[in-house]
DNA sequence: TTGTAGGCGTTATCAG
DNA sequence: CTGATAACGCCTACAA
């Protein structure tokens, strides 16, 4: 059932057809309803893919990520799920895992399959080493890129994300303001917004300039599960590093120091307090339920989205826009 | 940069170059040479939609789930994908919510845009009014419908899931062994496995038979945030419902089941016993760690995949597969 | 307001 | 082994 027999049954040609059914050009009423009825009669569809051979699109956009199941990632997915189909357009998800080279591979892979922009979610898709950034500029000679919680310079790439730095800075301070001093900074990932929150901390604690503190034992990288989580900072306890708070640039992190506090008999907040980030729904499953820093993911997809939007539509769009996080105050901390 | 160019530069007819695009016919070693050369040298891609609608396919299929931001839908989204993609299908994400008339709609949709295939993600996409279910067995006349954790009867329809009855009813009698009487039964979805899960929990349960306990009273139906639940329960307690356990259909219901008996100074698993289901990570966040039914999500995603790669490979396909759930002891249960 | 015809870039079927 | 050529189904000038 395609087109042609639509116009056969209607008594019209395919280009009246054709016309109904995008309500471009001007019909008549009455044509116009003829072929409405035989349309609906016959339960047509017209030919996806034709269409996109026609107009080179099918208004899909490719949304990249390192894992779908991180319950951050997972939000952000759902939230530019959302705002695309409002506006017509389709997702199509590619999951990447953290290997630079696959992430690569799999932009080149939605790249073949022209979809109309690409959307990275997650600053870890902007690496460190600025070479290895460079496939994602020559995609965006192609299409519109689209990157959310992360910003990368160059032409055609778009970045909507918060002020980590400042967040940070600003935890860091609240704590220091609550009588701690020394504060732990918990971190998994060396992406553009894990060095921003680090540098955040940085800033704060002010290492070099007095602080008898050992900037290498105050900051550390660390990725695994909860359990190995606790482990480490167990270790770490071990080996005389004393700290009185943690700030983590990730929720599940929180929970790994909390499970710490539980398992060597600190309280929490009193003897520990404990920061996340995210304001995933993890800091609300524990107890007591954590302080988190909350990025504001909703505005920030919903932003991406509006701005690829105007991107499409020709319009001149900031190639960066920044969004102010706030700390949400739970049960870890007593400021 | 089409067919043609390459077919010119390399000397050839579009023909040859289509064959050593597709490495299905022969060609002369020679040839097939110069054309790699040309195609690498060109950057050459080939155009998916065109090639779509020659072959009628795109390699895409579609999944359809209520919210992929649900812990376990994410996680289950996210297994689908890397299976679709190991097999060369790409995922189209479609969250529909959880009313009706809309799932239908993002089907319909889903289907204009001539997926290979739809997955349906959750078994809250079976109803219980089984006219509801129409929608599905008109889809599966045009392509093969993939149910992940539900089944419905029907050709074209494939469903795999966790015995969900089995699961409840043995984790109800562990917990009778244990010496519980008053369990309440806590859920939030009217679905196919919610019916199962409640029909276990009764079936274990047998107030039918002697009980002096109030089946009405113990069957709860509640659907909310976590904070929500937690007021539920206590509302509960306060109408003189007493419970020393409680199973539930989903992990956040168990998480709100651990703060109601921390905010009514209940020593859990001592006073009151919890069960969760899904093992999904909220149940590794809190304290004690719940006890939680596994329903083997990644074995039931693989699964689902494979038996549509058969159904696409027009081998015989069994309509329904059942494994079996294990129950996860962590903290909340004293069996 | 409507119809005709060419183009979109492949794949596949035949001849050679 | 290779080359013409006809689909595939739609959109869109251009003509009428």
């Amino acid at each position: 059932m395609n087109i042609y027999d639509i116009s056969k049954k209607a008594g019209v040609s395919i280009a009246t057809v054709s016309r109904v059914l995008n309500g471009n050009s001007y019909v008549s009423e009455k044509t116009r309803k003829k072929v409405l009825a035989v349309i609906e009669e016959c339960g047509y569809t017209p030919n996806a893919f034709a269409r996109g051979l026609g107009l080179n699109s099918m208004k899909t956009v490719g949304i990249l990520c390192a894992d779908s199941s991180d319950p951050f990632i997972a939000k952000a997915i759902y939230y530019l799920e959302q705002e695309l189909r409002q506006n017509g357009y389709d997702a199509l998800l590619c999951c990447t895992g953290f290997d630079y080279l696959e992430k690569e591979k799999y932009m080149n892979l939605l790249l073949s399959k022209r979809t109309d922009a690409v959307i990275l979610v997650g600053s870890n898709f902007v690496e460190d080493k600025d070479n290895k950034n460079q496939y994602i500029r020559d995609a965006a000679r192609s299409v519109p890129i689209i990157i959310v919680n992360g910003a990368l310079n160059g032409e055609n790439i778009y970045g909507t994300l918060c002020d980590d730095y400042h967040a940070v800075y600003e935890a860091t301070k609240a704590l220091q303001a609550s009588g701690h001093e020394r504060i732990l900074y918990l971190y998994n990932s060396h992406s553009y917004s894990g060095s921003n929150k680090l540098s955040g901390y940085l800033a704060a604690m002010e290492f070099d300039q007095h602080s008898n503190l050992n900037k290498e034992d105050y900051v550390q990288y660390f990725y695994g599960s909860i359990q190995e989580i606790k482990d480490h900072l167990t270790s770490l306890k071990q080996k005389g590093i004393s700290f009185d708070a943690v700030i983590t640039s990730d929720d599940s992190l929180a929970i790994g120091a909390l499970k710490y506090a539980k398992e060597n008999g600190l309280t929490v907040p009193e003897q520990l307090s404990i920061i996340g980030y995210n304001n995933s729904i993890l800091s609300q499953c524990c107890e007591p339920e954590l302080t988190s820093i909350d990025n504001k993911l909703e505005a920030v997809c919903s932003n991406s989205i509006r701005a690829l939007m105007d991107v499409f539509r020709g319009q001149q769009v900031p190639l960066r826009t920044v969004f102010s996080a706030e700390i949400i105050k739970r049960g870890t901390t007593r400021f």
